[in-house]
DNA sequence: CGATCGCTTGATCGCTATCAAATCGTGTGG
DNA sequence: CCACACGATTTGATAGCGATCAAGCGATCG
């Protein structure tokens, strides 16, 4: 537990609303833990029941689902800022699970306060359904994705929206900066529900085109008008959204 | 606005929560409308900013997404109960729209009282979140399903999702009872993220493997050990659940 | 240095899309 | 009652996208 909630970096970002002293000594009073997790460990696992509650600090994760014969889905990417683990219901079996795939830190809160937070702070009780909901806009539009787009339209589609919602953290990206992507091709595949080998089929003429660059854990937008068309993405405007 | 919610039918199901007659009654005052819908009648149309909030009363509807050249997938089939429409930030453009299978009655809410829910009623702020929640994790399984299954897979999800969900509102269902499904083909291959002719082949070959029998607007599951085994499905313990 | 991992590429297969047309049931208007 | 239109379903022929299988490469690592 390095910082205290009220002076965290995370939430000093323009990205992130303000928020009443007051909420923040509570979330700052909600925060049990915090925990360091390594790249490939795995947050929470799938049909465990750890009751985990927490908002990413630091690094990327993804959340997943798995068949029993291994085949994987990954259902969205997770930034800082994201709350995870409000969704399985308490002491239940989790339906998905959570894999780090950087160096990532994370603020663990007591489910036990959850009620608490939702008797005395309505504010923060209704961030926690706006982070709910937009997660699941995320899912929305990955499934639309993987049921309707060929493989270069998801492909598209996947760099477009990693390259937007990193925009967001940093500013630089939107003008068209380089970024790191901690992801592999397995990861697009998984994400995209498509295999291994025709992702990189589909990366490298996606590639010749002109369409981005995309090597070594860096991804460079190059001409994401022409990304945007082929993907049919459409720009919600993003403003600012809750930190808990 | 045929009945108050104290004395609402669907309430009195056992697949829901008793709530507190406080709680019922601030459900009536937020209550601003009851309205109807014909089978193709769009309740929320994608792009529209109508700030839409109701819970399905009665029928069927289904969520879904459009893309510009008319490709179409269905997000998730929306049945009595189902709270709709908190997705969306106020005054933006639903990125997805609501369409009726059948004649539809939906109690409308006030968004305006949102904010009254969240600090009178903390239990119901509560029951808002969870419900979101809980729809997500029915987007998440149906990305997997798009994602990683194949079309015979996904059709024996479909039905033994349908079913089971079915099965909660009607219990002869849960014991084989066949049902009405006001879904047809194309409806099938939206929401799998198959073309038409292919769902139809698809169904034919499990009809003929005598898994289900899907007809004239009704489904009758013949072997649901089968199908869940093919589907790869997971029985998630449904208990009940809340309704606003 | 062997082993492992991620990436790349080619050959082939097959699942699913696409295109086309026929059938069937239903409702409508003449 | 019949003719017709229309939507939903069904079926067949063909094409192609993406999966599968296989192999090789390069970098990193214990």
């Amino acid at each position: 537990m390095r910082v205290p909630c009220q002076a965290c970096p995370l939430r000093a970002q323009p990205a992130f609303h303000d928020k009443p002293d007051d909420q923040v000594a509570f979330i700052q009073a909600m925060k049990t833990d915090h925990l360091t997790f390594a790249p490939g460990d795995a947050i929470i696992r799938q049909g465990s029941r750890s009751a985990q509650l927490f908002t990413l600090f630091s690094g990327w994760a993804f959340r997943f689902k798995e068949m029993s014969d291994g085949r994987r889905q990954i259902l969205n990417f997770l930034l800082p800022g994201d709350l995870v683990g409000f969704q399985n219901r308490m002491f239940e079996e989790s339906p998905w699970g959570v894999e780090a795939l950087t160096p990532v830190e994370v603020c663990v809160f007591a489910r036990s306060r959850i009620w608490d937070l939702y008797r005395g702070y309505p504010e923060l009780a209704y961030d926690v359904t706006w982070l709910t909901a937009h997660e699941e806009s995320l899912v929305d539009e990955n499934l639309l994705t993987a049921g309707r787009r060929s493989a270069a339209e998801r492909v598209a589609m996947l760099m477009m929206h990693l390259a937007k919602r990193v925009a967001v953290l940093r500013p630089a990206v939107a003008a068209g900066a380089p970024f790191d992507i901690p992801i592999n091709q397995s990861h697009i595949a998984d994400a995209l529900g498509l295999s291994l080998a025709h992702t990189n089929k589909t990366l490298k003429a996606l590639e010749k085109r002109g369409l981005f660059r995309f090597a070594a854990g860096r991804l460079e937008m190059v001409n994401p008008k022409a990304l945007a068309r082929l993907a049919d993405y459409f720009d919600q405007p993003v403003g600012q959204r809750p930190l808990i």
